[in-house]
DNA sequence: CTGTTAGCGCATTCAG
DNA sequence: CTGAATGCGCTAACAG
């Protein structure tokens, strides 16, 4: 069962077995270590050497072993990411910014999906903190504390992002979720609406977003507000029953959804009973869909720029993985805002 | 420099430098060989010395490293999947189940992402490729020949997706939008329509579909038939400029859009200029979003289960997997169809 | 059922 | 600027 490489150097990529550092070095006539160098820091090797080395790789079709590399240098270049769902994701645009910031850099992407749960959460940090990522992203600050034990212990950085929190682990970029329903509610009242409905998928943060709104409404003495919640994941055909509901507890005036394919189901139930968005009926959405703003003129939305978050977390990323010493480690906890889109004129 | 472990076993999980197998088995005072059996394959050892071993692990806060392992046993349990984007993707609901199925028989998965350019992803699978991954799963059929060249010599499945050819990698699942195009053309004809307009985006599969659909109409007579091609990727604001486009053309009985998220906004943006849909304007999309056929009552589409199509990528995958010998190789090359969902009753 | 031996393919460290 | 030695943490294969 002899295993060491004797392949015909002069029959190039004619093997499928893996083609080793060593393989290419006795191609190009030179030392294992000056193959690593002339592929990873070619400035400390002289041209003519990179290219032979350069030549030997091509002949060889010899493609780095990245196992054996992250083991002996303690660095694997992979970060995990892990979202509650990838179906409608709110988080598309911070994902898309956020990957294409960690390629550019070399950087390559575990993803989780964890279902909104903690403890899918839970297991899946343990599996994919087993690849030693040299990083990790949690959407949302909710975790086990099991969780957030593993976390701290592995020593590496953190993002958690999406959401606000006192007691982050490392990292956190996001914005407050209880202020995005103040806010919210305070803009609807102050435009004069009486009459309120609120629908919601059964998501941490988005209940939190209506929740808030529902608590600053009843500050102002609107209380027993219509609340429909409906299974997650977000999808058109849920707000078309959420707004189904709503009209069948008393028509509001205005229905705030906790997303914006919500929003968007609720405008397709509006078209189909013949009522007219604004005038029939206001709607306001959430989210950084690119073009939840343009469904109709009419809606509203709260507007997040998910790319500058994603090109925020990555940004943050990069930055610690460059820190020499831990006085390099700048301590990033980040707001990143919110702008409420009103298309109405009533 | 000392860096062996030299740490106070009473004092659990008080360290993050790492735990080896070996601080375990000193722990659990057994070989780390019998650690590494007890975790991975505990019918081989006495259920007294798996339990010691477990205790060990908790008390040493012990995350195996998957680095060293997929190393030694050249086996990575990481699978590679390539998509042109993650925003409004089509591919959601595939990805989903694929993921799903993968983390149900413990592999994770690396993404990467595309952006539609077959450049791109040849310098994705030449990185990922580096990862060694036990498969690797690509959306559709178009690829450079230096990816196909590297993907053969990598000997490890590769499933292209979404799509249908004569001369796949290896394994293909996914359905002929040729056929997609033939299949619209003569329902609708079927129907009696006579003014077509058609949007697409610039994704390659969805201007397959649309201009075989063109092309069967030519043959049954019809052409000059408006066709807005719009850039990638599919938003509501795409399909909401599509049906101005086409409206600003003369406008057509029925609009065909490349993709569900397109009809949407082709819906909103009829909603918005007062035009009744199915009566003054039909509108047939196409997806497996799964509240797609419910946007509108009288929105017709054509129906992918990409739930099924990402069951049967991960069964695929996993089958190789599982095959001992090329004799288990079972070669998968799945039509797996589609459906015209209509909605209208003209 | 458990232990021992010998690498997996690469990068760190030091010598030249 | 290049090379040689050493080991990252784990598992395959064999021995007991």
């Amino acid at each position: 069962m002899a295993r060491k490489s004797e392949r015909n150097q002069s029959a190039p990529e004619t093997q499928g077995t893996s083609v080793t550092l060593v393989d290419v070095a006795r191609v190009a006539g030179v030392a294992p270590m000056t193959v690593s160098r002339a592929l990873h820091r070619p400035e400390l090797v002289r041209d003519e050497t990179v290219k032979k080395v350069l030549d030997a790789v091509r002949a060889t079709g010899y493609v780095p072993n990245m196992l054996a590399g992250s083991l002996a240098s303690n660095k694997s270049r992979l970060v995990a990411i892990l979202l509650p769902t990838i179906a409608n994701s709110i988080f598309a645009d911070t994902v898309q910014a956020l990957m294409d910031g960690l390629t550019a850099s070399g950087y390559q992407t575990l993803l989780g999906l964890t279902n909104y749960s903690a403890e899918t959460e839970e297991q899946l940090v343990e599996a994919l903190l087993g690849r030693r990522p040299d990083g990790i992203v949690l959407a949302g600050t909710n975790h086990t504390s099991a969780t957030v034990g593993r976390l701290k212990k592995a020593k590496i950085p953190v993002v958690e992002i999406w959401d606000l929190t006192d007691r982050p682990i490392d990292m956190v970029i996001g914005f407050s979720h209880e202020k995005v329903g103040i806010a919210v509610a305070r803009h609807l009242l102050g435009k004069g609406y009486q009459r309120f409905g609120v629908i919601s998928v059964d998501d941490p943060r988005g209940l939190r977003r209506c929740r808030s709104l529902i608590k600053e409404l009843a500050r102002h003495g609107k209380t027993d507000i219509p609340f429909e919640i409906l299974p997650a994941p977000a999808t058109l055909l849920r707000g078309r029953e959420g707004l189904s509901g709503l009209l069948a507890r008393g028509g509001p005036e205005i229905v705030v959804c906790s997303s914006d394919t919500l929003a968007q189901g609720v405008l397709a139930e509006a078209a189909s009973r013949g009522l007219h968005v604004p005038g029939d009926l206001a709607v306001m959405g959430f989210g950084d869909l690119s073009a939840a703003a343009h469904v109709s003129p009419a809606l509203s939305t709260v507007r997040v720029d998910g790319t500058t978050i994603g090109r925020n977390i990555a940004g943050a990323l990069l930055a610690r993985f460059a820190a020499k010493s831990d006085k390099d480690r700048v301590a990033v906890h980040l707001d990143t805002g919110f702008s409420i889109i009103d298309r109405e004129s009533t």
